[in-house]
DNA sequence: ACAACCATGTCATAAAACCTGACACATATT
DNA sequence: AATATGTGTCAGGTTTTATGACATGGTTGT
């Protein structure tokens, strides 16, 4: 992961925080953490503590809910998003093998 | 101001984070905006929220005071940096100025 | 050496924010 | 009509934060 990405998933922000941020009430976030939407840290007290990729994900809920999509809907769309994820890397990767074996032929050829 | 610099300075850290993020105490944190060093933003409820840069910039008073600087020095120091930044914004618009006679001399040769 | 100052620790007390669990309710689905 | 969904709201308890005061070790100035 980069470090923009490790960023933005550090766990910095308080519920109140995010309602300001989401205008979403803190039933609507704790109700979406139980349905496994998003799944916050917890500070030393228990207390949640909300990244800013959670924000950015809470705000991707709120337009789904908008547009008509069921809590369902929305896990079945997070879990479609992560196995393309999972994929994409996984082609880089392997991009990533093949190049070097490129690089590593062209270095041969330069001896 | 930046898109950028706009959202380094939303005001959306609660004290705890900031002290967790800086490991300064929170009684050096008070103190420093008592010696107005920072100036962070208040919620609703009269609670202390920081933004990014307010982290920075206790990050950078750290290492001052690590230095041997003393509060006063810092003070000093922040408000050299602001003039200094008054003036680049100043050289620089005085630029954008001048260039914008040139482009509007070469409009004119255009026609 | 002594007083004054500086940066920080610590404590008491109060208020604000947050937590969980429960019940209510309007709307949509079966 | 019965059930499921998403959200509101309230109670009671815990955690976090706020302010102000006093204490203290280290440095500075006389």
């Amino acid at each position: 992961m980069s470090e923009r990405e490790l960023r933005r998933n550090l766990a910095i922000l308080p519920i109140g925080t995010v309602r300001d941020l989401t205008l979403l009430t803190d039933r609507q976030i704790r109700y979406y953490e139980q349905n496994e939407l998003i799944n916050p840290s917890r500070g030393k007290g228990g207390q949640r503590r909300f990244s800013l990729n959670d924000v950015d994900r809470l705000l991707e809920i709120r337009d789904f809910l908008d547009a008509g999509d069921s809590i369902k809907d929305i896990q079945e769309i997070f879990a479609k998003q992560r196995r393309k994820a999972v994929e994409k890397q996984d082609s880089e990767s392997a991009l990533r093998r093949s190049l070097q074996k490129e690089f590593a032929q062209i270095g041969r050829f330069d001896r």
